[in-house]
DNA sequence: AGTCGCATTAATCACTCGATTGATTTATTC
DNA sequence: GAATAAATCAATCGAGTGATTAATGCGACT
């Protein structure tokens, strides 16, 4: 079926190896002999596999992405807008999407390197995206924005479009920020091991989102 | 008073380059040579006044920072907790600081190349410091915290420690995520020109985040 | 005039960079 | 088992790196 080995072996070693380096130390600061050596590899494998660094770049981002869909993709889909159970359905495809997305950006804080440097990697290319690999960045972000969306649809079917876009923005925004200022947060505290606990992180974030997009099944006493 | 010329003049000079070479390609991606070039002197003076690469970085985020502490600083200062009107004069410090400080992000957005670049830089540092630096940067970032802090005490006496911090992340995190990612919601949207209008910017950060901390009065009808 | 000190320069140092080459090893096919 | 192709390697290329040096320009003070 599919080309079997084919000298996948240096070809691999060489993208795993480039995720860490390009991770820990950036696209100018690494060096393809440096990469080439921890895959116990030659540097010219660079140009052989992938056309030059740029390429190896490119492939390790490409890898990347193919790994990391999970949290959308394990989501069940929404009913249509105007079923039934259409509104608990969103209220509770929003609350798994944060607990999902929040869990895997943390889980991978310290324990799987791999895991870690592909966030590290994830948010330096959403903030700075090297032109090569720009449109591989989007393609992989739409799904997330498109399911986000469609639980924000049902839940405010009252705002506009732009305004959907904005609450999505924000939600993902509590998360992604949270997680990439972990360092500075540690600092700021003087607390190396900062989150202690990440249900409370969670539930935070589930609770902080839920009353911004405004959705009445969050605040506090809503009958009093 | 102050000394007053004494060849201040490469030496600035060589800082403004820097910012802005660095703001674009990275400290590995950037080159002394190119940074005096555009500073219309020799690599060497970065040796003669900085004591190296390094020392330039350094002093151009401290020259940065140095120039950035006015939202926070013309905030006005919060009436005591227990004070008569603290709760109503909290609310509006929050708001005016959520306006300030997204004005800041906001307008040296492609108009002052150095503003913009101050931006890029401080982002950069922010999710990965550079040791030699970290330092300068928390002791930038703290009044902006302490600002912050003191507000949600007042609107949320009921939280502890733990929990205000994490409100403050997440409205900071907010505002810095959207400035951030500008560049992907772009492409997502297919929209060059994005925002559109700052003042509905402004206003969804102040009603997401005067929701998401959980403020009465920013429910939508706190009495139906 | 002399000279001291700071600022600035061109030239150079040792080194690393990414890329390429040509030879060599390994796998595949007839 | 010879022939062909794919994969891998050590060695090298020119360009560029940050840092250093020695020489020079220039104003102030004596």
């Amino acid at each position: 079926m599919t080309p079997p080995a084919l000298s996948q072996d240096s070809r691999t070693r060489l993208i795993d190896s480039a995720i860490l380096h390009f991770a820990a130390k950036g696209f100018d600061g690494t060096g393809i002999r440096e990469i080439a050596k921890s895959a116990n590899t030659n540097s010219a494998m660079v140009a052989y596999h992938f056309c030059g660094k740029e390429g190896l770049y490119s492939e390790a981002l490409k890898a990347l992405f193919s790994r990391k869909v999970s949290p959308v993709s394990q989501l069940a889909s929404l009913p249509a807008p105007g079923a039934p159970g259409a509104r608990q359905a969103a209220l509770q495809g929003l609350q798994d999407y944060i607990r999902a997305f929040l869990t895997e950006l943390m889980t991978c804080d310290g324990q799987d390197p791999v895991d870690e440097a592909a966030m590290i990697l994830m948010a330096r290319e959403m903030q700075a995206p090297r032109p090569a690999s720009s449109a591989l960045l989007i393609e992989h972000l739409r799904p997330y924005v498109t399911h986000l969306t469609s639980c924000l649809q049902v839940l405010r079917p009252d705002l506009k479009e732009d305004q959907l876009f904005a609450m999505g923005v924000s939600i993902q925004g509590l998360m992604i920020h949270f997680r990439n200022s972990l360092g500075i947060l540690r600092l700021l505290r003087g607390n190396p091991a900062y989150p202690e606990d990440l249900a409370n992180v969670i539930q935070h974030h589930i609770d902080f989102s839920l009353r911004g997009l405004g959705v009445p099944e969050a605040f506090p006493s809503p009958r009093n």
